[in-house]
RNA sequence: GGGUGAAUAGCUCAGUCGGAUAGAGCAACUGCCUUCUAAGCAGUCGGUCGGGGGUUCAAGUCCCUCUUCACCCGCCA
C-alpha cells in the first residue's frame, strides 16, 4: 500500500475510535482517490454508511471523526463536504519528501512483494505446423506483459509456452504427407512453414470429409503415441520447423518464454486417469472415461462430461491440462497458475479447474486461475481476415505497422526539412510499429472483443504508443540540450512547487506503486496504460509552459528541482513501457 | 434450448470496494511555435450509461426482467 494511504488509513483507525468508541475500531474508513481533483486527493466515504446505525446525521459522524483526526504530518486540514465526505489534501512538503525518495530509489519507490511466489504464467501457446496469425497476439502480448510485472514485483515467473504439439492433428498431416510430400517427413526443411500450412489445411479437409482417412489418421496418432521412430522422426522434424518460426516472431517482440508442449506431459496422463478412478471420480459414459462435476450442462440440459480419455483410449486436451496442474504444482512448485487464453476456453478452464480442485490436487496455497481475453476484429467488428478470407500472420501484421510508421516519418522527415540516418529511420520504424501493435492492444480492457486499426495504433495523439515514446523523448531531448547528466542531479536537492501544473504532475508520479501493485492483482495491463498516458499528459502540460515553467532557463534551485521532475518522468515512463514490453527511443 | 460475457458521446474506449456535476482519445470547429522536438498544449461541440422494475442515504457500477450482439456447449485444442 501507498505510505500515504497507510498513514491516513491508520490515523482514520485512531479517530474513528476516538469519537464513536472501541465497538468501531477496524471500521473499513472506505479512502480512495478523489473523485475529481477539486475534492483534493483522497476521500474517505465512510461516513453516510455510519449514519443510520450510530442514528446520527451524516456529517456530524464526520465532523466528530475530523476532531479527533491528526493528520498535519501529511495533510493540510481535512475538509467536510457534501452529505458527509471527508476530503484530504497532501501538503506539498510532504510531495516534496516522497518524491525525493523516489528519486533515490532504483526501483522508483516500488518495492519487492513482502511473499514473492513461485508463479507460471501459460501464454502465446500457437499450434505446431501452424503459422503464428493476429489470434496468438493478445495471449502473447499480454502474457509477456503480466510475467513482466510479476518478475518486477519479484516474484519467481516461469513463463511456459504450452505449445500445440500433439495429438489428431499430428496423426492427420503425417498421413496426408506421406501422400502428398514423403520427403517432408524424413528430411528437414524440405518444405516451407508455409506449405506445411497449406497441406495441413487440406488435411483437415480431408480428416472432416472422408472417414477412411480419419480412421487411417487414428491409426497415425497411435503409431505415434507408441513411439513409432519413423513417425517420431517425423513428429520432431516439424516441431522443429515451427518453432525456428516461432523465435523469429518472439525476437521480434522481445518476447521469452520457456517452450514445455503438451506432449511433455505425455508420460503423465496414465496416472491422471488412474487417480481420478482411485478417487471414485472416473465414470464411463458412451464407451469414453468421463469426469462430471455440478454446474456443467450439455445443450439437452444433461450433465457435461469432462472426457479424460477417448473411446479409442486415446487422451485429449482435458487430459493434458490436468496432468499439467499436477505436474506445476507438484514439480514445479508453483503457487499460482495463471492461463492466459481466449475467453471461449472459459468453460474449459472453469470444467478442469473444478476436477482438479475435486481430486484434491489443488492445495489451500495455490492459486489457479484463467484470464481470459477478447477476439481481435476487424474494422467494422467482424472478424479479421486477409482479402482471401485467411487469417492474418502475425509476421505480415507486424511487417506492415512498421512499414506504414516508416512511411509517416519518411513524409514528416520531408516537411520538416530533417536529415536522419537510414539506421535511424529503420530503428524508430522497427521500435514504432512493434510498440504500436502491442500498446494499441495492452491498452484496452483484454476481458473486451479489441478492434484492429493500424490507423488509431500508430497515431501520434491520443492513448498510443508513438504519444506515450514522445512524451519519454522530451525531457531526453532537455537533458541532450542542457547537457544534464540526470543520474549526477542527487538525492537531496529540494523539489520545490511553483504552480499547479508541477503539482499534478508530482502527485500523479506517485501513483506509480499503486498502480503496479493493483495490475499485479487484477492482471489489467489497461490500468498501466491509462496510467502512463496520464502522465504523459500532465507532462506535456507542464513541458509546454515554457513561460510559467522555464527548465534549462530557470534559476538555481529551481532549475535542479524541475530536472528532477523531468528525471522522475523520464523513468517512470521507461519503466512502465517496459513493463509493457515496449522499449524507448532517446530521439524520434 | 443452456451457459458465459458484453451494450456508456457520431467512432474507438476508460470508469477502482456503490460515493459528489459520467471521463479520455479520435472526428468537427477555434486559438497558441523569435525561446528545452508543435509527434505538443489550451478551448468549443457532443450523454435518457440498451429498455423496464428493484435494493440503497447514494446505482454506469448490485439484484430481477426484457431486447440485441458475441463466444462456448461429449470423445478438436
Amino acid at each position: 500500500m501507498n505510505s500515504t494511504l497507510a498513514y491516513l488509513t491508520t490515523q482514520l483507525d485512531r479517530a474513528i475510535v476516538a469519537a464513536l468508541g472501541e465497538d468501531y475500531a477496524g471500521t473499513d474508513p472506505l479512502l480512495v482517490l478523489s473523485s475529481n481533483p477539486k475534492f483534493g486527493d483522497y476521500q474517505a466515504n465512510m461516513a453516510m454508511g455510519l449514519a443510520k446505525k450510530i442514528g446520527q446525521q451524516p456529517r456530524a459522524i464526520a465532523q466528530s471523526i475530523v476532531d479527533n483526526l491528526d493528520v498535519a504530518a501529511v495533510c493540510e486540514p481535512p475538509q467536510i463536504a457534501g452529505p458527509g465526505f471527508i476530503n484530504f489534501t497532501v501538503k506539498p512538503s510532504h510531495l516534496a519528501t516522497q518524491l525525493q525518495a523516489m528519486q533515490a530509489d532504483s526501483r522508483l519507490g516500488v518495492p519487492v512483494a513482502d511473499k514473492p511466489q513461485r508463479v507460471i504464467v501459460d501464454f502465446s501457446s500457437p499450434n505446431i505446423a501452424k503459422e503464428m496469425h493476429v489470434g496468438h497476439l493478445r495471449s502473447t502480448i499480454l502474457g509477456d506483459c503480466i510475467a513482466r510485472v510479476l518478475e518486477f514485483r519479484g516474484h519467481d515467473v516461469l513463463r511456459l509456452n504450452h505449445v500445440g504439439d500433439w495429438g489428431t492433428q499430428f496423426g492427420m498431416l503425417i498421413l496426408y504427407l506421406r501422400e502428398a510430400y514423403p520427403q517432408a517427413l524424413t528430411t528437414a526443411d524440405a518444405l516451407d512453414l508455409g506449405d506445411i500450412v497449406v497441406l495441413y489445411q487440406q488435411a483437415k479437409k480431408r480428416f472432416d470429409e472422408d472417414p477412411e482417412f480419419k480412421e487411417a489418421a487414428r491409426q497415425e496418432v497411435v503409431k505415434l503415441q507408441a513411439k513409432d521412430p519413423e513417425s517420431i522422426k517425423a513428429w520432431k522434424l516439424l516441431c522443429e520447423q515451427s518453432r525456428r518460426e516461432f523465435q523469429v516472431i518472439y525476437d521480434r517482440l522481445h518476447v521469452n518464454l520457456a517452450e514445455r508442449g503438451e506432449s511433455f506431459y505425455n508420460p503423465y496422463l496414465a496416472a491422471v486417469v488412474e487417480d481420478l478412478k482411485v478417487t471414485g471420480l472416473l465414470v464411463e459414459s458412451d464407451g469414453a472415461q468421463c469426469v462430471f462435476v455440478p454446474g456443467f450442462t450439455n445443450r439437452d440440459g444433461d450433465p457435461l462430461p469432462l472426457i479424460v480419455q477417448k473411446t479409442d483410449g486415446g487422451y485429449n486436451y482435458a487430459t493434458t491440462d490436468l496432468a499439467a496442474i499436477r505436474y506445476r504444482i507438484q514439480t514445479d512448485k508453483a503457487e499460482r497458475i495463471i492461463y492466459i487464453t481466449d475467453a471461449g476456453q472459459a468453460d474449459h478452464f472453469a470444467q478442469v479447474f473444478q476436477v482438479a480442485k475435486s481430486a484434491n490436487w489443488i492445495p489451500e496455497n495455490v492459486e489457479v486461475s484463467h484470464v481470459p481475453f477478447g477476439l481481435v476484429l476487424g474494422e467494422g467488428g467482424k472478424k479479421i481476415k486477409t482479402r482471401d478470407g485467411e487469417s492474418v500472420k502475425l509476421k505480415e501484421l507486424l511487417d506492415e505497422a512498421v512499414d506504414r510508421f516508416r512511411n509517416d516519418l519518411e513524409a514528416r522527415l520531408v516537411t520538416e526539412s530533417r536529415e536522419e540516418t537510414p539506421e535511424f529511420i529503420d530503428n524508430s520504424a522497427n521500435v514504432v510499429g512493434i510498440s504500436a501493435v502491442k500498446y494499441s492492444d495492452l491498452s484496452q480492457n483484454r476481458t473486451s472483443n479489441y478492434i484492429f486499426s493500424f490507423d488509431k495504433m500508430l497515431a501520434l495523439q491520443g492513448n498510443t504508443a508513438p504519444y506515450m515514446m514522445y512524451a519519454y523523448v522530451r525531457p531526453q531531448g532537455i537533458s541532450r540540450r542542457g547537457n544534464i547528466d540526470y543520474d549526477s542531479l542527487g538525492d537531496n536537492a529540494p523539489i520545490i512547487f511553483t504552480g499547479e501544473l508541477e503539482i499534478n504532475l508530482a502527485k500523479h508520479l506517485l501513483q506509480l506503486e499503486p498502480i503496479i501493485t493493483e495490475i499485479e492483482r487484477d492482471l489489467l495491463p489497461n490500468r498501466l496504460c491509462q496510467y502512463l498516458f496520464e502522465l504523459s499528459q500532465k507532462f506535456n502540460q507542464f513541458y509546454d509552459d515554457k513561460k510559467k515553467y522555464p527548465i534549462l532557463e530557470a534559476e538555481e534551485p529551481l532549475r535542479t528541482s524541475r530536472l528532477i521532475l523531468c528525471h522522475l518522468t523520464a523513468k517512470a515512463l521507461k519503466l512502465g513501457l517496459d513493463l509493457l514490453g515496449i522499449s524507448v527511443l532517446e530521439r524520434m
